[in-house]
DNA sequence: TATGAATGAGGGTTCATTCAT
DNA sequence: CATGAATGAACCCTCATTCAT
């Protein structure tokens, strides 16, 4: 019947088509939770046939894990462009920027918050940064500098990622021992305590909250300083 | 269904029918997971009749909520009894001694920690402490006092609970500051962080990261001195 | 999408599916009645899947409503037809042949008597009429000229289906008024009171209240003779 | 136990427990319609024991033929008594009045008449006062007598009830035959049109129904005319 | 590839009825 | 007589998954 379309234009529907699904999937998910969502209205919103949703993702799990990871990588990818640009010299500015930037975002989108949130934990997060060889993945190793170090660093030493621990920059007088375990107090805490925040303005604005998030940063900053 | 003939058994069984639900829940749960669960699956380890459970609540939730909200409170408030009996003269100390507590209670009951730390945040946690008219109910003013008041405080002078900021005894020579943004921080940094690290080991130890961690409590404290 | 060359086939087969579900409905709505039906019953009996059920109604009173419609349709139009065929000259005479071909018709089918006339009423009846696009529908037009004017009357004339009371045609020496009021009584009268005497012969038999049936409604016709 | 108690109480209770499940059931099938009410809620309404429901009935459908009949009764025997009252002469009057009296009873209260009608016909009503040996019995021999009898008539020489047929009164100038098919034919022609123009004014509103209503029970008298 | 009709297991929920007290 | 906890069958409905087209 149709088959004699061009190859190139159903390679690129194809695309569409998965597109197509994750987007509906996102906005079901937000709008009405992941348990509310069937498969059904993620194909009917696609426009797309129920039986379609099998060639691209074997179940709603796996479309949720796609989402997730792209949405956390979407964020603290503009993050770090956005940071990159600014060009900031100071570490703990950097950091600072960086995380304002994220909580600023998530409190605009509650409902990227909400699905972000309600899944992501830094596991997840990790994982997804290390284990999915998607198009979406961050550069967890430019985000630390980013995050940590000056941006002159020099990209050909580090390379070995999983050895977070061992990376010790000269680029400033200050270093740092235990990064990962650095990173990953900062984003539980910042992720835990902004949650109720930003949702529910409990137990208090996120105006108000911030000296005191910022100033426990400083402090696990300082905490691993050497 | 056949009860055989002993009718003490039955009678037994009649008073402690909500217990046998909630624990046959709770098993589930901590097992296979809340979304996992049916009803079937609940009163069928319940030994009860699939419509007996609605005599007792209203959906799976209902029982969620319940286990959630007196799970917490069984450790919350067990770890406050140990802080009570030690006579412990200094908050620091005492806040360190029940936080203590409540990781490695959870550290050695991990399937407990799966169950509470997935459903527990600090909204429900609250929400749980006053709302809630039960027998499990904590007594968050003494929660308060033991972690961060002196012991010896006049009870009579603490009765508004949901001021808890205007709290300020001098009990000691240390007098705190938004007292409710403090337990909310270090609540939700204390969960969030331990979940991984007890579950996986990810990124460090329990052992290794403690020191970490209360290092940051003891900043936390100090945000919030006068 | 291009898929379209055995589309014919599983719309057939659709349509058939449709079809045999009415079927068992009806078989089971007379036999046990509507409320002692369920939807697994027709399922079943229709050999089909319960949800498969769904794919087609809402519930089960969307089938019954189906149903009456149909088979209510079904009686009056092939009632039409016959008058139409033995081309009456007579308005009275045409009313008492569909009248009575419609009573005597339902005198040999219990069940559909049982059935229709526990839920057919005048407002189910119109409705279905005016409201149903489907293509059982009755030309209620057409049926009111059959019913109370002569067949020769000019089609063109007649479009405002809505104001029956208006039509008031000249093809006759007699005309009416009133007549959706008109065929609201016969319609009223004559399936109250058939029902029971059909079903139960009481107070008396169906042949010897019929002079008395039809004395009514020459009666009714009288009443709305202008 | 209070086996002490003189029985007129306890016959006293029990009779009330009776009277308050009636009404309750009443209160419920009428709010909320038959199907909709379960016995739990009867019993609750009427504050009793789910189980007490089955000493004094088999199920709700026999409580609803008891509502049925005795507010079918109830209605009927306050048109006879007020008709008595106003010792109307004509037989025709008195048919008028008290049909004109049922109609205006069920317009005011249109939850009646939904309950009533869904469940009345003539074969329920005639049942109910034959057969039913309880206290809200109508005397039919009387109501015969005030619908079509002058009510001076001879209460010595109608006994055959069953009967009515033969009933040929002497007491205006004007006799009829075949009574219980005339009563039969009012009956559901009252209630059946009656129905749709209370609940919906559709076709038309009561006022302007009840010309064409009561010209032709005139006709069906007429009908009936010896 | 793409479709969407069909499936049927399984979930939640209700409720008439029983029965030990 | 009266109770009401307990039962479990039966209901409605959803939905992931399959498969012929």
């Amino acid at each position: 019947m149709c088959y004699g379309a061009d190859m190139g234009k159903i390679l690129e529907n194809k695309k569409k088509k998965k597109e197509r699904l994750l987007e509906a999937a996102y906005e079901l998910f937000t709008a009405e939770g992941v348990e509310n969502t069937s498969i059904s209205d993620i194909a009917r919103r696609a426009l797309v046939a129920k039986g379609t949703f099998y060639l691209y993702f074997k179940d709603k799990y796996e479309i949720e894990r796609h989402l997730i990871a792209s949405k956390s990588n979407e964020i603290i990818a503009s993050a770090f462009k956005e940071a990159m640009k600014k060009k900031i010299p100071s570490n703990k500015e950097n950091v600072f920027f960086i995380i304002n930037y994220i909580i600023d975002f998530l409190a605009s989108d509650p409902k990227l918050l909400t699905f972000i949130s309600k899944n992501l934990s830094w596991g997840v997060f990790t994982e997804a940064i290390f284990n999915d060889s998607e198009e979406n993945v961050l550069d967890y190793e430019k985000l630390v500098n980013v995050l940590i170090y000056d941006v002159r660093v020099n990209d050909g030493e580090i390379n070995e990622i999983s050895d977070l621990s061992k990376l010790e920059f000269d680029t400033s007088n200050v270093k740092y021992k235990d990064v990962d375990i650095m990173i990953y107090t900062i984003f539980e805490l910042v992720s835990s305590t902004c949650y109720n925040i930003i949702l529910n303005e409990k137990p208090t604005t996120l105006k108000s909250y911030k000296p005191y998030l910022f100033g426990l940063i400083e402090a696990i900053l300082k905490q691993h300083e050497i």
